[in-house]
DNA sequence: GATGAATGAGCGTTCATTCAT
DNA sequence: CATGAATGAACGCTCATTCAT
């Protein structure tokens, strides 16, 4: 993200083509969302226990190459981890900027576990307590903020029940996209998941 | 299927014992309990990764005699799984007997919930879509009959939403007690197991 | 060492054939031997980086038997290293009951330096400083204080100058025999390790 | 070979560069220069087993660079090595001066040894046979014709005994300085290294 | 020419499975 | 029948070497 933005910028003041095909440029940076992709991919599908070779395959990297981006396999599950959380973090702040509180509150929930619901290397992540570890407690911290202000605005609207935290959420959210899962149905109208988010979703009225 | 062929032969051995070592087949069973217990309970601390050696130490026997009782790491796994089965079953038969059908709801529920919360195993074994391999089709389609009269009365009664299968209990108890299990609370009152069970059991109502 | 004795013993004793080809017995213990003389072996002409692969292929055992004996390859090094420590104990020893404290002295020298002209993996490990880690405390303090004592005998016999310790004779036999390793002409009686041992041992003269 | 190649480059260059890019050589110049000292340095402190990779770094250059100028990990070795015994014929080629055939020798082996007590690199290479290889046929040559000049004049001042060859010396002090090299206590007057040296010029004495 | 990202063979280690005892 | 030593494929990781920029 960071790196196409500057490729764009450079070619952009040059005045050459943006679009051509010169094969590569600063393709590392490019690598390292195509690793990240494939990781979650591969978490998604077969568990953290994924082996690197296979998601450098899917990466269409060496492993070598996988290596120089993420020095050891934790490093990379970590990375994952952060991604699934920036988008935690943005969904929040979308949530905030919707008027109400009832409703804000459970358009988060619905898109938090949308991801969770894609990605259930998160899920694995929850449960082996990765979360907790030092290397990930800023964009934790950060995620975790932005959902307590969501959520006590809908606790004090009287849209949620005052016993669950911003914790609970997290965990719940996972667990339920986690229990979903293996009907595979999609996130349709009647699906699975839909119904687990509906009980859930009402589980937490007051 | 294993432990079914068990107790065929239990019956049948009965005072029919041609040879002089019937001993040895005590022992034999004795073995089996031995390190289903003891893959249990590695199961639950160290998920589905323990090693067959550890779970053979555990048992205090020989990683040749688990082999022999069960070909493979996998056969064993659905053993333990069979095993959780059967105790489901029981509780859903236990269940049945209760005449207030919401209340028989409710706790057939909290037990099956509680029989997960205490076995990771199971949960993990849930996510890889183990239960719908063919060797399982057995015990589970007995647990899920069962599962299904209690659930049937409990919307009968108009205790619980109507949109919910039984196959869905499995899916939403096991992720309600994975929720759980991070926080490492107990299953007292106000632990996260109990807050998330109360949430769940009050999104299932109509 | 320990098992064939062992096994000599219980064939003896049982008084059925002890050479017949009955072809594995506690072969685990062999199996021990053959990885300790083949990594010895591997070493003194590979170095230290010798492979384990290698060195599991030319004892003639897949590498998990060897990982079963030494759990690591610094395990594995440290066992060769003992073994030849050991020798040197031995060698210091039998030095002990020579009345002659010169002669002894030469004469253990001269042995001393033979077991290390055939083990380049141990001089290696003098310079990486392994005789130094604790797992090794113990079989090197033995080997130190009866070489102390040897060598004590003659400096004080007037044969020894007074400024080398017992590390000091590790040290010279080693680079010694390191020194005409490279030549490859034997130890016999005008080949370049017989001169280097010459004049070190002038050199130690007082 | 390599290094003989630039010089030859270097004097004819002189006043003759028919392009304006000349600054540029003095920059390859210079890279060789800091690569080999980078090598040095890195091989001493961590063996010949230090990563090309490390070397670049120490070195300040890519490691595509230190490649094109060394095609191989092995090239870079025997530049270095090159460079050494460059070291010991200037060594050889200043005892040549001094009239006294007996401290010419010893002035020339304590300053030989003196270079591989600082260069560990060197030794190790001496013990991998490295030297023999056909590419340091020609450096080592000189090397060995001027110190047998300087062992000749000694041994014919019957300064030092007849039963040893220029080829035994490297051997020699490469083993002393190697035999030091553990103590780490320098190379002052009491050192490991001094006495070590003292023993085998004790030695060498017919 | 210089760079450093990419490569992939090879390392030490692990573990499900087999089999001699 | 029980045992646990042996096996070897597969893992995560490293590094000499190559090559697009």
């Amino acid at each position: 993200m960071h790196m196409s933005t500057n490729s764009e910028t450079k070619s952009a003041a040059v005045g050459t083509d943006p679009t051509a095909d010169r094969p590569l440029r600063a393709d590392a940076q490019r690598n390292r969302e195509r690793i990240i992709e494939a990781a979650s991919e591969a978490f998604r599908e077969l568990g953290l226990d994924a082996s690197v070779a296979e998601i450098a395959r899917r990466a269409d990297v060496g492993s070598g190459t996988l290596f120089r981006n993420y020095p050891s396999k934790e490093d990379l599950i970590y990375a994952v981890i952060e991604a699934r959380m920036q988008e935690w973090t943005h969904v929040a702040e979308r949530a905030l900027t919707e008027p109400d509180a009832a409703k804000a509150f459970e358009e988060f929930m619905l898109t938090a576990a949308d991801a969770q619901y894609r990605d259930r290397g998160l899920f694995e992540a929850f449960k082996e307590g990765l979360l907790d570890e030092p290397e990930l407690f800023d964009c934790k911290e950060r995620a975790v903020c932005l959902s307590e202000e969501v959520l006590k605005r809908a606790q004090q609207a009287g849209a949620v029940r005052a016993d669950v935290s911003a914790d609970d959420l997290g965990n719940l959210t996972a667990a339920a996209a986690a229990a979903a899962e293996r009907s595979g149905g999609g996130n349709s109208e009647g699906s699975p998941y839909a119904r687990y988010m509906r009980i859930l979703l009402d589980g937490l009225k007051p």
